[in-house]
DNA sequence: ACAATTCACTTGTATATACAAGTAATTCAC
DNA sequence: GTGAATTACTTGTATATACAAGTGAATTGT
């Protein structure tokens, strides 16, 4: 079965980038020279074009022209997921135990990351999450501090966080329009080694984690788990 | 300045969506009738509808229509770069010091990451990755541990990783098709506390990165950063 | 020598039209 | 009532054409 044209011609570009016969930023053949050497329309051509501009392989301006992008650091993407379908996915079983559900006043950084006035009430969730190995044996696996939007999540409150996961019931509540992370290391401190039952000097794995609807910040989490029990990982093709 | 129609529509679109008058897996509108109502000419609407599909919002089939897609758990994605590019995008320079270039045998783990036989002999390299703040003030951000394979990347040993990164090299020389990342938090130690200039209590974040070329497990590296010195962040929207 | 303008190219958006290929509902023959 | 054929829709690929908007080189004016 004979491929589309404008499958023909990103193959050809594609393979003139990966043999090194076009480098990182040269200029790409303009639509009308692809179109006349490959005997195609214009829009067949750029249909092309704007394809491998969407997966990143080249970049356009307007006026300018079509350059091979810049050979990036070597880049993939990691997905975070739901820590139940997570602890699920390596066939264990998770269970969680709400620590604290409540109001708080939002100090400085919590107003910041939640875009709204300093000391304004917002809900604050608490939860400890656990995994039990197919033995039995029961370890925490994180702590997940959740700050929340009033406003976006009027019944927050009024939920068990012990049966469903903050993550699954925000997303039927307010459809995740936009996500940012920070992920970093800590030594756990005093009040983080008593509730995941480790050593205060301990490595953490620290995900601060900020998601949007598209009526603002919905919430704002820290997800904190010992370095020694937990890892994320990723795997990307191109 | 007026939005683009495809724009338009695709707005139109997502309020549906997100307002909930169009559930998950509910028929939308044909190309046709969308370019009717918009009074816009088939491909316009056509362009709309792709885009919506291409970025994950609708599913289409051809000659069955499209429909919204399943409303998937959040996630989200993070983007992994370079090192030398992160330091560069926040104004403060970048700088390297090539430890170690060598033949080493490979271990048990680091035959397993590599795809070879116990013992085989893999080249080795070991960079330390500073950053200078604009005051000159200069740090140790990351120590890179690398293994690689040598029949793919004949000429490793021969750089020098002050100049260029160890990750730019190989992306040069063996095209990345797939990549596999594992992040953890561990305590530094007393090897890496000495090679980073912290205590060796500090948590650190441990990236364990595997990549493949078209021919198969290009390198093995471990990247050491101390925790409060480095953290990784990304940024999605859906 | 330098600034402004013009020109020739580029990509971006849009329309109309045509045919290919797939799906699902309707109709017809038995 | 059932299966085959037909019909009417759908999305997929492609072309020609037109105008908008941006870029950069060449030309012109001072």
């Amino acid at each position: 079965m004979k491929p589309a044209k404008f499958i023909i011609i990103k193959q050809y570009i594609c393979q003139k980038i990966e043999s090194g016969q076009w480098s990182q930023h040269s200029k790409v053949p303009s639509e009308n020279e692809l179109a006349m050497q490959f005997n195609v329309s214009r829009m067949t051509a750029r249909r092309a074009l704007q394809e491998l501009t969407e997966q990143g392989t080249l970049v356009r301006s307007q006026g300018a022209g079509t350059f091979v992008a810049s050979f990036k650091s070597q880049s993939s993407v990691l997905e975070i997921k739901n820590i139940a379908d997570e602890v699920q996915s390596r066939n264990h079983q998770h269970s969680a135990k709400q620590l604290s559900v409540k109001t708080v006043k939002a100090n400085e950084e919590v107003a910041i990351q939640l875009n709204v006035t300093e000391n304004t009430e917002v809900y604050y969730s608490e939860v400890l999450h656990f995994e039990t190995l197919q033995s039995g044996e029961q370890f925490p696996i994180q702590l997940e501090q959740r700050y929340v939007n009033p406003n976006l999540v009027p019944n927050y409150l009024i939920q068990n966080f012990s049966k469903i996961t903050a993550h699954e019931y925000l997303s039927s509540e307010a459809p995740l329009t936009e996500a940012t992370h920070e992920i970093e290391a800590i030594n756990a401190g005093e009040q983080l080694s008593q509730l995941l039952a480790i050593n205060g000097q301990q490595a953490c794995l620290q995900i601060k984690r900020r998601t949007w609807s598209s009526q603002g910040v919905v919430s704002f989490a820290i997800l904190t788990s010992p370095g020694d029990k937990y890892r994320l990982g990723g795997h990307l093709t191109f």
